[in-house]
DNA sequence: CTGGGGATCGAG
DNA sequence: TCGATCCCCAGG
């Protein structure tokens, strides 16, 4: 089934070590890979990303430039996982971008299905295929990442971006971050990025002017 | 030690 | 709309 046509490689440090929202815009149409114990491929395009800036922006865990246990990962280099739990059950998967001790990161909160969606059912157990991936929360069950994948580098054997072609500029569209409400001005930032119309992108639909 | 809150999800 | 569930973190 997962015959592609050929693999792409990982992206390199260097794709992580520049502006976060750059980052996260060109994260689009990447493809985020966890391959298994047993060495099976598990994989989805990214279709919905979030920058997060660090000291400046509220709504980053890092504001203010806080550095704690959970937060450490955040100061890695650019190329770093950063994976906390939330809300006491979940987990989210964040990239770690530009440079040592500049505690910035992208949320990848969506991913549209490649490889391995045969596990991706059997770990969700959700009727729909359209809530394997359609969620931050959801996609790290799905391909089964936890907090052991927290640190980690992306250049790993067991969790990488590969590099697919990101979605062209003007498919992408662009809005608020979810979830972030308490964040004063930083909420209104325009820091969320989301392949248009794709299907599994999380959160409020855009009104879809289907017409 | 304490307790308030959270970058979510799914049921009702 | 709301509850689950528990780690995280600041303050005392």
């Amino acid at each position: 089934m997962q015959c592609f046509g050929s693999m792409a490689r990982k992206l390199p440090y260097s794709f992580y070590r520049r502006e976060t929202v750059e980052v996260a815009r060109e994260l689009l149409g990447k493809t985020l890979v966890r391959v298994l114990k047993n060495g099976m491929r598990v994989s989805g395009r990214i279709v919905e990303t979030e920058a997060y800036l660090g000291s400046e922006d509220l709504a980053a865990h890092s504001s203010g430039g806080l550095r704690t246990k959970r937060t450490e990962s955040m100061y890695l280099s650019g190329g770093h996982a950063y994976v906390y739990l939330i809300y006491g059950m979940h987990f989210c998967f964040n990239v770690v971008t530009r440079e040592k001790d500049e505690p910035q990161a992208v949320l990848i909160r969506a991913l549209e299905p490649v490889e391995g969606i045969e596990f991706m059912r059997h770990r969700r157990r959700t009727k729909r295929d359209i809530d394997l991936t359609s969620g931050p929360g959801k996609l790290c069950d799905a391909l089964w990442i936890d907090k052991s994948h927290d640190r980690i580098s992306l250049k790993s054997e067991v969790l990488f971006i590969e590099d697919t072609k990101s979605l062209s500029a003007n498919k992408v569209d662009v809005g608020p971050r979810i979830g972030v409400a308490y964040a004063e001005a930083a909420a209104a930032w325009p820091l969320r990025f989301y392949a248009r119309g794709n299907p599994y992108v999380s959160g409020i639909k855009s009104k879809s002017t289907a017409r």
